[in-house]
DNA sequence: CCGTATCCAGTTTGATACTG
DNA sequence: CAGTATCAAACTGGATACGG
Protein backbone atom coordinates (compact mmCIF):
# COMPACT_ATOMS: atom_id res chain seq x y z
CA UNK A 1 0.00 0.00 0.00
CA UNK A 2 1.41 3.59 -0.95
CA UNK A 3 0.35 6.44 1.58
CA UNK A 4 0.55 9.57 -0.04
CA UNK A 5 0.86 13.20 2.32
CA UNK A 6 -0.45 15.43 0.24
CA UNK A 7 -0.44 19.05 1.33
CA UNK A 8 -3.47 20.98 0.08
CA UNK A 9 -3.40 24.35 -1.13
CA UNK A 10 0.42 24.79 -1.00
CA UNK A 11 2.70 27.61 -2.06
CA UNK A 12 5.90 25.64 -1.89
CA UNK A 13 6.56 24.84 -5.61
CA UNK A 14 6.20 28.62 -5.99
CA UNK A 15 8.85 29.38 -3.28
CA UNK A 16 10.75 26.95 -4.62
CA UNK A 17 11.11 28.60 -8.08
CA UNK A 18 11.14 32.69 -6.90
CA UNK A 19 12.33 32.17 -3.62
CA UNK A 20 15.93 32.51 -3.89
CA UNK A 21 17.39 36.12 -3.35
CA UNK A 22 17.76 38.41 -6.91
CA UNK A 23 15.61 35.81 -8.47
CA UNK A 24 12.56 37.84 -8.36
CA UNK A 25 14.61 40.88 -9.61
CA UNK A 26 15.82 39.11 -12.78
CA UNK A 27 12.40 37.38 -13.81
CA UNK A 28 11.23 40.90 -13.32
CA UNK A 29 12.76 42.25 -16.48
CA UNK A 30 11.63 39.70 -18.78
CA UNK A 31 8.14 41.47 -18.25
CA UNK A 32 9.68 44.04 -20.97
CA UNK A 33 12.08 42.41 -22.67
CA UNK A 34 11.58 38.99 -24.52
CA UNK A 35 15.25 38.44 -24.55
CA UNK A 36 17.87 39.26 -22.13
CA UNK A 37 21.73 39.01 -21.98
CA UNK A 38 23.65 37.96 -18.62
CA UNK A 39 25.66 41.50 -18.90
CA UNK A 40 21.91 42.95 -19.12
CA UNK A 41 21.22 41.25 -15.63
CA UNK A 42 24.15 42.41 -14.55
CA UNK A 43 23.82 46.29 -14.67
CA UNK A 44 20.38 46.06 -13.78
CA UNK A 45 20.13 44.04 -10.99
CA UNK A 46 22.42 46.54 -9.39
CA UNK A 47 26.06 44.65 -8.41
CA UNK A 48 24.84 41.02 -8.57
CA UNK A 49 27.90 38.96 -8.67
CA UNK A 50 29.04 37.05 -11.44
CA UNK A 51 29.01 34.02 -9.82
CA UNK A 52 25.31 34.58 -8.22
CA UNK A 53 23.99 35.59 -11.19
CA UNK A 54 25.12 32.51 -13.02
CA UNK A 55 23.92 30.36 -10.34
CA UNK A 56 20.34 31.46 -10.61
CA UNK A 57 20.48 31.29 -14.02
CA UNK A 58 21.17 27.48 -13.94
CA UNK A 59 18.91 26.50 -11.51
CA UNK A 60 16.18 28.55 -13.51
CA UNK A 61 16.92 26.81 -16.68
CA UNK A 62 16.97 23.21 -14.66
CA UNK A 63 13.46 24.24 -13.24
CA UNK A 64 12.25 25.20 -16.66
CA UNK A 65 11.60 28.49 -16.47
CA UNK A 66 14.20 29.78 -18.93
CA UNK A 67 16.05 28.68 -21.79
CA UNK A 68 19.13 29.69 -22.94
CA UNK A 69 20.06 30.96 -26.45
CA UNK A 70 23.39 30.20 -28.16
CA UNK A 71 23.91 33.01 -30.76
CA UNK A 72 25.94 31.90 -33.42
CA UNK A 73 27.32 35.43 -34.99
CA UNK A 74 28.57 36.39 -31.20
CA UNK A 75 29.70 35.23 -27.98
CA UNK A 76 26.62 36.51 -26.78
CA UNK A 77 24.24 34.38 -24.57
CA UNK A 78 20.61 34.81 -24.64
CA UNK A 79 18.16 33.69 -21.84
CA UNK A 80 14.05 34.01 -22.86
CA UNK A 81 11.29 32.70 -21.07
CA UNK A 82 9.73 29.03 -21.19
CA UNK A 83 5.74 28.67 -21.58
CA UNK A 84 6.16 27.71 -17.65
CA UNK A 85 8.04 30.42 -17.77
CA UNK A 86 5.56 32.93 -18.78
CA UNK A 87 2.63 31.71 -16.80
CA UNK A 88 5.10 32.89 -13.61
CA UNK A 89 4.69 36.49 -14.75
CA UNK A 90 1.48 37.03 -13.04
CA UNK A 91 3.07 37.19 -9.79
CA UNK A 92 6.23 38.66 -10.72
CA UNK A 93 3.64 41.19 -11.56
CA UNK A 94 1.45 41.40 -8.80
CA UNK A 95 5.12 41.80 -7.13
CA UNK A 96 5.57 44.81 -8.98
CA UNK A 97 2.30 46.68 -8.48
CA UNK A 98 2.25 46.05 -4.51
CA UNK A 99 6.12 47.34 -4.53
CA UNK A 100 4.88 50.38 -6.68
CA UNK A 101 2.27 50.67 -3.96
CA UNK A 102 4.39 50.47 -0.79
CA UNK A 103 7.52 52.05 -2.31
CA UNK B 1 17.65 70.90 -7.98
CA UNK B 2 16.52 67.44 -6.40
CA UNK B 3 17.93 64.74 -8.65
CA UNK B 4 15.64 61.37 -8.15
CA UNK B 5 16.85 58.12 -8.92
CA UNK B 6 14.08 56.39 -9.73
CA UNK B 7 14.41 52.61 -10.31
CA UNK B 8 11.15 52.25 -12.76
CA UNK B 9 8.86 48.87 -12.13
CA UNK B 10 10.51 47.15 -9.07
CA UNK B 11 9.88 43.83 -7.47
CA UNK B 12 12.12 44.82 -4.36
CA UNK B 13 9.80 45.79 -2.05
CA UNK B 14 7.51 42.76 -2.22
CA UNK B 15 10.75 40.74 -2.30
CA UNK B 16 11.71 42.75 1.06
CA UNK B 17 8.78 41.45 2.83
CA UNK B 18 8.17 37.83 1.24
CA UNK B 19 11.48 37.43 -0.01
CA UNK B 20 12.46 35.37 3.00
CA UNK B 21 12.36 31.45 3.11
CA UNK B 22 9.43 30.50 5.28
CA UNK B 23 7.14 33.97 4.93
CA UNK B 24 4.88 32.84 1.88
CA UNK B 25 3.75 29.70 3.40
CA UNK B 26 3.26 31.48 6.95
CA UNK B 27 1.23 33.92 5.03
CA UNK B 28 -0.87 31.21 3.08
CA UNK B 29 -2.48 30.13 6.47
CA UNK B 30 -3.62 33.71 6.32
CA UNK B 31 -5.72 32.71 3.38
CA UNK B 32 -8.26 29.95 5.39
CA UNK B 33 -7.74 31.45 8.76
CA UNK B 34 -8.35 34.92 10.02
CA UNK B 35 -6.27 34.01 13.14
CA UNK B 36 -3.40 31.98 13.53
CA UNK B 37 -1.27 30.83 16.35
CA UNK B 38 2.32 30.28 16.89
CA UNK B 39 1.78 26.79 17.56
CA UNK B 40 -0.21 26.36 14.66
CA UNK B 41 1.99 27.58 12.53
CA UNK B 42 5.06 25.79 13.87
CA UNK B 43 2.70 22.49 13.26
CA UNK B 44 1.56 23.26 9.77
CA UNK B 45 4.74 24.44 8.16
CA UNK B 46 5.67 21.23 9.05
CA UNK B 47 9.39 21.36 11.67
CA UNK B 48 9.91 25.19 11.26
CA UNK B 49 12.20 25.95 14.02
CA UNK B 50 11.07 28.18 16.72
CA UNK B 51 13.49 30.79 17.05
CA UNK B 52 13.45 31.01 12.76
CA UNK B 53 9.55 31.32 13.24
CA UNK B 54 9.54 34.14 16.07
CA UNK B 55 12.16 35.82 13.85
CA UNK B 56 9.48 35.65 10.75
CA UNK B 57 6.64 36.59 12.81
CA UNK B 58 8.67 40.20 14.38
CA UNK B 59 9.87 40.90 10.76
CA UNK B 60 6.58 41.11 9.76
CA UNK B 61 4.98 42.65 12.40
CA UNK B 62 8.09 45.01 12.20
CA UNK B 63 6.70 45.49 8.39
CA UNK B 64 3.25 46.27 9.10
CA UNK B 65 1.72 42.94 7.44
CA UNK B 66 0.68 41.16 10.53
CA UNK B 67 -0.53 42.33 14.04
CA UNK B 68 0.09 40.40 18.04
CA UNK B 69 -3.29 40.24 19.46
CA UNK B 70 -2.73 39.35 22.99
CA UNK B 71 -5.04 37.11 24.52
CA UNK B 72 -6.47 37.65 28.00
CA UNK B 73 -7.83 34.55 28.98
CA UNK B 74 -4.79 32.80 27.73
CA UNK B 75 -1.25 32.82 27.17
CA UNK B 76 -1.77 32.07 23.46
CA UNK B 77 -0.46 34.72 21.00
CA UNK B 78 -2.72 35.37 18.36
CA UNK B 79 -1.78 36.48 14.92
CA UNK B 80 -3.64 38.97 12.10
CA UNK B 81 -2.90 40.23 8.63
CA UNK B 82 -3.09 44.47 8.85
CA UNK B 83 -4.69 46.26 5.82
CA UNK B 84 -1.50 46.07 4.17
CA UNK B 85 -0.62 42.37 5.03
CA UNK B 86 -3.88 41.90 3.04
CA UNK B 87 -2.99 43.46 0.51
CA UNK B 88 -0.62 41.18 -0.47
CA UNK B 89 -2.64 38.07 -0.13
CA UNK B 90 -2.95 38.42 -3.95
CA UNK B 91 0.56 37.44 -4.39
CA UNK B 92 0.06 34.25 -2.03
CA UNK B 93 -3.08 33.41 -4.38
CA UNK B 94 -0.93 33.75 -7.53
CA UNK B 95 1.70 31.57 -5.85
CA UNK B 96 -0.78 28.50 -4.84
CA UNK B 97 -2.27 28.41 -8.02
CA UNK B 98 0.68 28.21 -9.53
CA UNK B 99 1.76 25.74 -7.23
CA UNK B 100 -1.66 23.47 -7.95
CA UNK B 101 -0.18 23.72 -11.49
CA UNK B 102 3.20 22.67 -11.03
CA UNK B 103 3.15 20.68 -8.34
C1' DC C 1 1.55 27.69 25.26
C1' DC C 2 4.80 31.07 23.48
C1' DG C 3 8.51 32.09 22.87
C1' DT C 4 14.06 33.27 23.92
C1' DA C 5 19.09 31.71 24.54
C1' DT C 6 23.06 29.04 23.04
C1' DC C 7 25.70 26.54 20.16
C1' DC C 8 27.25 25.34 15.91
C1' DA C 9 27.28 23.41 11.10
C1' DG C 10 26.16 24.43 6.56
C1' DT C 11 25.00 27.51 2.98
C1' DT C 12 25.24 31.90 0.59
C1' DT C 13 27.38 35.89 -0.81
C1' DG C 14 30.51 39.66 -1.94
C1' DA C 15 35.11 41.08 -3.50
C1' DT C 16 38.31 40.17 -6.57
C1' DA C 17 40.80 38.19 -10.14
C1' DC C 18 41.05 35.53 -14.09
C1' DT C 19 39.86 32.55 -18.62
C1' DG C 20 37.66 31.14 -23.33
C1' DC D 1 30.84 39.09 -23.36
C1' DA D 2 30.01 35.33 -20.43
C1' DG D 3 31.18 33.23 -17.24
C1' DT D 4 34.56 30.34 -13.49
C1' DA D 5 37.93 30.20 -9.35
C1' DT D 6 39.10 31.26 -4.78
C1' DC D 7 38.74 33.07 -0.25
C1' DA D 8 36.80 34.86 3.70
C1' DA D 9 32.83 36.95 5.90
C1' DA D 10 28.00 36.93 6.79
C1' DC D 11 23.92 34.93 7.23
C1' DT D 12 20.77 31.17 8.23
C1' DG D 13 19.11 27.09 9.96
C1' DG D 14 18.44 23.16 12.95
C1' DA D 15 18.92 20.91 17.64
C1' DT D 16 18.26 21.56 22.09
C1' DA D 17 17.26 23.48 26.39
C1' DC D 18 15.21 26.72 29.14
C1' DG D 19 11.99 30.79 31.03
C1' DG D 20 7.54 33.68 31.45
Amino acid sequence: MITMQVEIGCVKAATDVIGDKWTPQLLRFFLSSEVVRFCQLQELVGGINPRTLSARLLALEDKGIIRKLHSQTSSRCEYELTPKGKSLMPIIRDMEAWSSQYA
